[in-house]
DNA sequence: GCCACTGTTAGCAT
DNA sequence: CATGCTAACAGTGG
C-alpha cells in the first residue's frame, strides 16, 4: 500500500543509511524492473556516492554523482530495504545495490512484480515522463490551486484523487480516509462540491496525510519501511477496511461500494451525496 | 480446488 | 480531451 504516507516513510528510514555512501554494483534479478537505462544498464552507477534520497507523488528518488538517478515506484507491494551485506534474500527481491563499504546493502522487493525501476541521467523531473505528468504534491498545494484543479470537473471526487495528474500521491486508503474525514461522498461529482466543501476536503488531506506520516504510514500487508518496520496509521482508519464497523461518529454501519474499480468505504450518514448544481 | 479480492496505473474503449 | 474499465502479477482467504 505504499501511498505517499508510506513512500516519505521509506525515504526518511533509507536516507540516513544510504547517503553519501559509494556505489558498489546494483545486481538485477528481475530484468523487466528496470524499465529505462543507459546503455550498458545499472553498472554506471558503480562508482556514484548517493547525494540524496527524496519523494516525488508516490515515487522514491535516490539521487547520485554524475547526474545519475534512480527512480522507483513501489506499486502495490514493493518495499525498499536495507538489509546487512550478505543476509539470505527471498525469491521475490528484484535487486541488490551493494556498496563499497560493505555495510548494509539496499534491496528492491516486490512479490506482485508490478513496480519498477528507471535509472536516469539528468534531473529525474526532465528524464522521465513519470514525474514530469505528476499533480502538485497534496501538501504543498494552495487551497486556490487545489480548488482550481477540481472546479467543473465531471468525474467522481474519488477517482480525481486518485488521479496522480490532478494530485499526486494518495491512493485508495488515504481517498477514503479524506473524504470520510471531509463529510464528502466518494461518487460526488467534482463540479457539484461547493467552494466550502474543497475547502474542507484540501484541510483533511493535509491532516490526514500529516497524521499518516506521523505515525509512519499504514501497514495492511507488505508494508515496511527501509528498517524492515511496520506503520502505525492502520490503527486509526475510521472507514478503510471497516466495512459493517459502526462509524465512529454516528454509529451507522461503514458502508462499501465499488468506486472507480477500487473498494471505497464510506458512512452514508456522514457523507451525504451533494445535489449536483 | 475454485473464486474473489488486494495497496497501482497504463492502455484502451467509450 | 475526459472519463471509466481491465489487465498485468502473486498471494491470501473464504
Amino acid at each position: 500500500m505504499p501511498e505517499l504516507p508510506e513512500v516519505e516513510t521509506i525515504v526518511r528510514s533509507l536516507a540516513p543509511g544510504i547517503r553519501g555512501r559509494v556505489i558498489e554494483r546494483a545486481r538485477l534479478f528481475f530484468k523487466p524492473l528496470l524499465r529505462q537505462a543507459p546503455r550498458g544498464g545499472l553498472a554506471v552507477l558503480a562508482g556514484k556516492r548517493v547525494l540524496s534520497v527524496r519523494r516525488r507523488g508516490k515515487m522514491a528518488i535516490i539521487e547520485c554523482e554524475g547526474g545519475l538517478s534512480l527512480v522507483f515506484h513501489l506499486k502495490m507491494t514493493g518495499q525498499l530495504l536495507l538489509a546487512a551485506s550478505g543476509e539470505t534474500w527471498d525469491k521475490h527481491t528484484r535487486l541488490i545495490v551493494t556498496f563499497s563499504d560493505g555495510g548494509p546493502e539496499l534491496r528492491f522487493r516486490d512479490v506482485r512484480k508490478f513496480g519498477f525501476l528507471l535509472c536516469v541521467s539528468g534531473t529525474p523531473e526532465g528524464a522521465c515522463a513519470e514525474l514530469s505528468s505528476l499533480g502538485p504534491e497534496p501538501l504543498d498545494i494552495t487551497i486556490e490551486d487545489f480548488g482550481r484543479a477540481l472546479r467543473g470537473r465531471k468525474a467522481r471526487i474519488k477517482g480525481l484523487l486518485l488521479d496522480q495528474t490532478v494530485i499526486a500521491g494518495i491512493g485508495n486508503i488515504y481517498a477514503d480516509e479524506i473524504l470520510f474525514d471531509s463529510g464528502i461522498h466518494p461518487v460526488t461529482r467534482a463540479a457539484a462540491l461547493t467552494k466550502k466543501d474543497a475547502g474542507r476536503l484540501w484541510e483533511s488531506t493535509r491532516k490526514i496525510l500529516a497524521l499518516a506520516i506521523e505515525a509512519k504510514g499504514s501497514t495492511l500487508r507488505d508494508y515496511v519501511d527501509a528498517e524492515g518496520k511496520a506503520g502505525g496509521f492502520q490503527f486509526f482508519h475510521k472507514v478503510y477496511d471497516r466495512e459493517g464497523e459502526p462509524c465512529v461518529k454516528c454509529g451507522t454501519p461503514v458502508q462499501r461500494i465499488r468506486v472507480a474499480g477500487r473498494s471505497s468505504y464510506f458512512c452514508a450518514r456522514c457523507q451525504r451525496k451533494r445535489r449536483a448544481v
